[in-house]
DNA sequence: AAATAGATTAGAACTATTCTAATGTGTTGA
DNA sequence: TCAACACATTAGAATAGTTCTAATCTATTT
């Protein structure tokens, strides 16, 4: 089964359409080793660059959330101005360099145990999540 | 000395000048009891409704960023839609509620401490911010 | 294979943020 | 004291980012 098969199958298991936009946008995401921590301007650059296909942005806008809904993908705001999404769903934290704008992962066992000594009636915690800011060591 | 007076020794001394949009603001901002934690859209909303004040959306933005440079102000990302500041810029964290989209501080204390057991050569950790996202408990 | 229901796309509308020309403020020196 | 200059600040206009919704596409039912 090539890479593209298994996308469709993929697809429609979590039952969204495996149309050709969703597709394209799958193999820019997912054929590929690494994870990868990306925008929505980067994906729609690299879909227009490597694929040189015109995808509309609202369509990509459509796509990640519909994958970040289905779990394909985290999102990770790091300010007002950066948004990024990864393709690395499991549980971790992140380095965020702030001299290059680059994300790197923080395994979840790179970080000790995080001990909330508050909580609030009622509440439950969801999820933690951690951003470690770096910079040049000067 | 009245507040207005504090605010304006307080401007000049960061070597902002103390104008007129600059002192409604911080009349909104400072001049509380408890810690505020706030959009930009929020702000603009009060200076127009408590103040009775029309200060352009461009002036608040720039005003707010700033206060931020100098360190009146915090800024936590939660997500793509929220962008908040903070008013209070002691070292803490925060519980994002997700069902109300309120935030609430959680003391420097109340977080225990947080092992980086990764390191990035040249590199050195800035900062660690901490959001813990909470919903009701069923 | 036509009709229908619902999903998807992408241009248009809307919202958020930044840019920059016009205006305001503080400082210098006559 | 008060021009005149240099720089800071404001806010309308421009740009960038995101969402809405009408048109289109896809899958299913008959």
């Amino acid at each position: 089964m090539n890479n593209n098969q298994i996308f469709v199958k993929k697809l429609r298991s979590s039952g969204l359409r495996p149309t050709k936009q969703r597709l394209h946008i799958c193999k820019v995401l997912f054929d590929r080793k690494d994870t990868f921590h990306f925008t929505i301007n980067d994906l729609a650059d690299l879909v227009q660059r490597k694929l040189n296909k015109k995808i509309s942005l609202a369509t990509i806008y459509n796509t990640v959330h519909a994958f970040k809904k289905k779990g394909y993908l985290k999102e990770i705001s790091i300010n007002s101005d950066k948004n990024y999404f990864d393709t690395n769903i499991s549980n971790h934290h992140h380095f965020f360099n702030e001299g290059t704008n680059e994300l790197i992962d923080l395994k979840d066992k790179d970080v000790g145990r995080i001990k909330i000594k508050k909580n609030i009636p009622g509440k439950k915690i969801k999820f933690i999540e951690v951003i470690v800011k770096i910079a040049n060591n000067n």
